[in-house]
RNA sequence: GCCGAUGUGGCGAAAUGGCAGACGCAACGGACUUAAAAUCCGUUUCUCGUAAUUGGGAGUCCCGGUUCGAGUCCGGGCAUCGGCACCA
């Protein structure tokens, strides 16, 4: 192979600065208390999502964030913060499990050479992160802390009356084990055959496992549950101090989907109610749906429980038993999709009973249907036909009455069937002639008055789904004993899980851990939990971790968590980063990962964060105060890079070929951050182009192919033109890296080497503040050229690591004469130049003078010259 | 179906309501070279025109509006991508 003549030498230099960075730990932040911890200079906290290092490696979206962040850590650091940027390993998963099931190997093992592949890589791109804080989910001294906050949540309650997570304790209840905010529940559950486990709501894509592509079936199962629902409110409502994109906020709110409704109780009409098989349990037996249109209560003409719901089996008459019987097991034989199939008809069945409209007080039939999800609400409806898209679908296939009870504006009572919007209640009694808002307000007094009903809240969010049959995940800090669990001890952490030789799941939803006879026997009496926490509980927490990794006596010291999570007003925070001053709340101060973990890790950790910070354990409310999220890379045929496609772009090889700085600029200067875009290896090169043509304005080449300092670098004082050429990027990088546009700060140092590029002298008082400009971007070179600088001159001292961030000088930037744009009538028609000073009077003066616009002008009358100062002059004739 | 984002040269893209296309890629021409690579210089939205230039016209998905002036603001479409999807 015939290596290609590198246009600098970055594998030569490359190298060696990433070595001198590790040996000096020169991005080493010490904590409050350490020594060389400086507590005048304010903090920066800036984190990547890390990654599951899988066994593929680093691939070139990776590097985009972590770039992006590398540069403003850089920076930061430079402007004098203390800047916290660490990297970790979220390293339970799948992956090495099934590789442990293909090959027997301990997924510790898989994980281990993993994580040296994934470092490695991450080295040689050169980010400034504090390896010292390195954390790995899988390492007992992490997930002690994980199973510790389990025990913090397990042992907690939500308190309506506060609205705050509190300690059990505080209960007084008879049941605690009801509220525990961990609890145990028997309900439908993803599970999924081929990965043996449940999933998440969150990690079912179609009917499809999110890992993997596997069906999933719904099926009853005994699990552990988190009471996330508690935290809906909150989660909504403090979503608006957070500086995250609108798109990632509203992804959440309708995840949560909150809605606003009312509970109303039917109860079941008299004599036909109960079928003599089942003798009747509650004379006050009724049914109670969820609304979020009580106002149509009037309109209800049926009512429909979902097929699984348990009041199905009292309620259903003897003569409708069999096709009641016959529906459900239609039902059950259907998929997950089969049955979320939109196109699909209406289908369902009238069981024999009949419930009574509260308001109305008419006699309505009761139907079990598929469109009513138990999942939901209380699993049970009214139908109004009138007003609901669905309900009037049904009703016309089962000839059941619509009455129409909301009157659109500007529609006649006929053309407001269907209507689904607020309007006014018509033939509704007591809330005629009353609007949408008011009649809900009105009926919903009404029903609590009458103890009919009342106002609630729902959510679409479910109550997180938290166990896993699974061998490679935390084991659950919990035993067992005569059908009860209990906690262990603290003193019991970390629990670790047993050695196995076989890792494959039983198949039958026993989780592996269960084949350990001896690890599942904790005492005579009592056996372990064999469940294991799924991936996500190790992310939940980590950036906490981050503040104080090696901490054993608590899982982050309170001293490094409040120095590190402190929020704007705290004085903690830098001058610069403005965007962090529409931040409510503290915490991370930027935090970039990609889209895909807006309804998944991103809420499930505001989640644990809120429960630690109402039991007092953290400062801040919201774990994010400002987050970014970047473009996926396309494969150079734009289309997504997949090894199927043959597209992939490996990081080695691009760093072998041209360097990592090149790599670094051209991941940035491909477009905006936040933006989907396509790989291009001409585009790289041409980034290279412009680091070659640096390294050339201060090194030239002899004969021999040596590189040698120039002599174009001189001590001499910039003139005007050169200052301005400098000071011009000073202001636009900076500005630029604050708001990450970064590929138009690299286009403004393309200009200024530009500029540079073939001049015969090169002040000195030039290049060094421009080096220290690129040294975030690309900071090999910047590093390598400076050190080359100091040794010919003696105007720096130290490391390009250790200096201090430029400010543009304004003066350097005005010119004294600009020129301005001629219009007439919109249309640019000439150009003059004037002096900076001029005022609008003299501008019109020179431009009425000039010939061309003289000549354009003749015979014509002029109404109106509107002149912009700096800018242009428009002319508007007639 | 609902919600959101995006739409600018051959390509990636720039443009506080004020010269559309900065910067880069590709392409073309030139310098250097025995030659090539590398490097450097120049041209490059489309179109009409001129012996020549500081020449004319059109142009930011489409249709309308506001404005002296719109890629940018407003209204209505279309297309592509992403999310949710019988959520009562």
């Amino acid at each position: 192979m015939n290596e290609r003549r590198k246009p600098y030498p970055f594998d030569q230099f490359e190298p060696k600065w990433q070595a001198m960075w590790e040996e000096e730990q020169t991005f080493h932040a010490p904590n409050p208390g350490d020594p060389g911890f400086d507590p005048g200079k304010p903090k920066f906290y800036v984190l990547d999502m890390f990654p599951y290092p899988s066994g593929t490696g680093l691939h070139v979206g990776h590097p985009e964030g972590y770039t992006a962040t590398d540069i403003v850590a850089r920076y930061t650091r430079l402007c004098g913060c203390n800047v916290l940027h660490p990297m970790g390993w979220d390293a339970f998963g799948l992956p090495a499990e099934q590789y442990a099931i293909r090959t027997g190997q301990h997924p510790a093992i898989t994980t281990r050479d993993n994580v040296a592949k994934f470092k490695s890589q991450l080295k040689a791109i050169g980010f400034s992160y504090d390896w010292q804080r390195e954390i790995n989910t899988t390492d007992p001294r992490y997930y002690k802390w994980t199973q510790w906050i389990f025990l913090k949540i397990y042992n907690s309650w939500f308190n309506p009356e506060t609205k705050r997570a509190e300690p059990i304790a505080t209960y007084g209840g008879t049941d605690p084990d009801s509220v525990r905010l961990a609890y145990v529940a028997d309900v439908p559950v993803n599970w999924c055959q081929e990965l043996g486990t449940v999933l998440a709501n969150e990690e079912v894509v179609e009917g499809k496992s999110e890992v993997g592509g596997f069906p999933v079936v719904k099926r009853p199962m005994r699990q552990w549950m988190l009471r996330i629902t508690a935290f809906g409110d909150r989660l909504i409502e403090e979503l608006e101090g957070l500086v995250w994109p609108e798109s990632i906020k509203l992804l959440q709110r309708n995840w949560i989907g909150r809605s606003e409704g009312a509970e109303i109780h039917f109860k079941i009409a008299g004599g036909t109610v109960f079928p003599p098989v089942v003798p009747p349990q509650d004379a006050d037996a009724a049914i109670t749906v969820f609304t979020t249109r009580p106002d149509t209560l009037y309109g209800a003409t049926y009512l429909v429980l979902s097929p699984e719901h348990p009041l199905v089996d009292q309620l259903t008459t003897a003569d409708q038993e069999g096709a009641v019987q016959q529906y459900r097991a239609d039902i059950s034989s259907k998929s997950e999709f089969e049955r979320t199939d939109l196109s699909r008809e209406k289908t369902g069945v009238f069981i024999g009973a009949y419930g009574v409209n509260p308001a109305s007080d008419r006699e309505i039939p009761i139907w079990i249907a598929d469109y009513v999800l138990m999942g939901y609400g209380t699993g049970a409806i009214m139908g109004v036909p009138g007003h609901d898209e669905r309900d009037l679908e049904f009703a016309r296939k089962f000839e059941l009455p619509v009455f129409i009870v909301v009157e659109a504006k500007g529609q006649t009572e006929e053309e407001s069937i269907g209507f689904t919007g607020d309007g006014v209640a018509v033939n509704s009694g007591m809330l005629d002639g009353l609007t949408t808002p008011e009649a809900k307000k009105k009926i919903i007094a009404w029903l609590e008055a009458n103890g009919d009903g009342c106002g609630t809240v729902r959510y679409k969010l479910r109550d997180w789904l938290f166990s896993r049959q699974r061998y490679w995940g935390e084991p659950f800090p919990i035993i067992w004993e005569e059908g009860r669990h209990a906690a262990l001890p603290e003193s019991d952490l970390p629990v670790v899980p047993p050695a196995l030789d076989d890792f494959k799941p039983t198949g039958t939803g026993e989780p592996p851990l269960a084949k350990s006879t001896e690890w599942v026997r904790y005492s005579d009496k009592a056996r372990r939990e064999t469940n294991t926490m799924p991936q996500w509980a190790g992310s939940c927490w980590y950036y906490l971790r981050f503040c104080d990794p090696q901490n054993d006596e608590r899982f982050v010291g309170r001293e490094a968590e409040s120095y590190w999570m402190a929020g704007p007003g705290t004085g903690s925070q830098p001058v610069s980063y403005q965007q962090n001053a529409d931040a409510t709340f503290g915490g991370v101060d930027l935090y970039v990962g990609g889209t895909e973990h807006a309804v998944l890790h991103l809420l499930y950790a505001r989640f644990w964060h809120k429960v630690l910070f109402d039991l007092g354990y953290v400062s801040q409310p919201e774990p994010f105060q400002r987050l970014v999220n970047q473009g996926i890379i396309l494969g150079e045929d734009g289309q997504k890079m997949s090894k199927s496609r043959g597209n992939v772009v490996n990081p080695d090889d691009v760093i072998a070929q041209y360097g990592a700085d090149a790599f670094r600029c051209y991941e940035m200067f491909m477009g905006p951050l936040e933006q989907m875009k396509p790989w291009s290896m001409r585009g790289v090169e041409g980034v290279a182009r412009f680091l070659a043509r640096v390294w050339r304005l201060v090194m030239e080449e002899n004969q021999a192919g040596e590189w040698n300092l120039s002599n174009a670098v001189q001590p001499i004082e910039p003139d005007k033109a050169q200052l301005k050429i400098t000071h011009a990027p000073i202001k636009k990088v900076t500005s630029d890296i604050e708001t990450l546009s970064f590929n138009t700060a690299i286009s403004q140092m393309m200009i200024l080497v530009n500029a540079f590029t073939n001049a015969p002298v090169v002040p000195l008082a030039a290049m060094r503040p421009f080096l220290i400009l690129l040294n975030p971007f690309a900071p090999h070179i910047a590093s390598e050229l400076w050190a080359m600088l100091n040794q010919k001159f003696d105007d720096a001292e130290g490391d390009i690591t250790g200096q201090t961030w430029p400010v543009a000088n304004e003066a350097w930037l005005v010119e004294d004469e600009v020129e301005i744009v001629v219009q007439i009538n919109g249309k640019v028609r000439d150009r003059v130049t004037v002096s900076i000073a001029a005022t609008e009077d003299e501008i019109k003066a020179i431009v009425l003078a000039s010939p061309k616009i003289q000549a354009l002008l003749a015979g014509q009358t002029i109404k109106k010259i509107v002149v912009v100062p700096k800018k242009l002059v428009n002319i508007v004739v007639s």
